[in-house]
DNA sequence: TTGTTTCATTGCAATATTACGATATAAAAA
DNA sequence: TTTTTATATCGTAATATTGCAATGAAACAA
């Protein structure tokens, strides 16, 4: 059957506020545990990565260079390119600006809710 | 052309750590603005949801319960039923530790990163 | 020049997610 | 009892995501 809209699938961004699907966003590409343990690989070795993500991770190279795609686009994530090979770094500001949006949304005050 | 792990689309979670795993697990039910709209006016009230998150949200109300079913199974919300309608409210003790974990993720000190 | 190394991109298969009509269920109201 | 109200579930269509082999591109090495 033909359905109306045909964006199922798909979410719905324009009912819903710029922070709503900002925080969304966010949280999509931390949905990923290979983002996550790409990020926590950068924050453990407080510098670059130069290459030894796929042999850290257990993903092939294009599965990793995907990811790493998707964090950059956010802009969570800057690449150098040196010689034959990129270093990643975070992108501090940019992160800043997540955690801060991010902090907000998740610690809303709950000590006052009365629930049934 | 056959694959070989034929599980391609879905996540290696098997290769990461726990710590990983949950994580990406609270992001990803974030990662939808639905379900970020419900739990922000859940918020709002400072009580439980009974009812009106169809009108609320302009979403039909297959699509609300089901974004609802996931809040739940991951143990964010509850819901009890009183008459006909079901309320919902955030379960505090769930919210509590997911927001530790997150956080902790999010807030990690990135001052020393020495990046090219 | 001809490899070699490193990473990005393309193309595609498999699975996941989103949305909603139709329908089921269960309690309350008439 | 019948009807209404509120929510859940089923089935399915459309789109998104994930993963990787094959290939491309760009810098370096020999």
């Amino acid at each position: 059957m033909k359905q109306l809209n045909e964006r199922m699938g798909l979410a719905k961004t324009e009912m819903f506020t710029d922070e709503q699907n900002k925080i969304s966003l966010f949280a999509k590409v931390f949905g990923h545990p290979a983002r996550v343990a790409i990020l926590q690989y950068l924050f453990k070795l407080d510098s670059c990565i130069c290459g030894d993500l796929v042999n850290e991770i257990g993903l092939a190279q294009p599965t990793i260079s995907q990811h790493l795609k998707e964090l950059k686009q956010l802009g969570l994530i800057k690449g150098n390119v040196e010689g034959t090979s990129v270093c990643y770094c975070i992108n501090k500001d940019n992160w800043s600006n997540m955690k801060d949006i991010m902090i907000e949304f998740l610690d809303q005050d709950i000590s006052n809710t009365d629930c049934c």
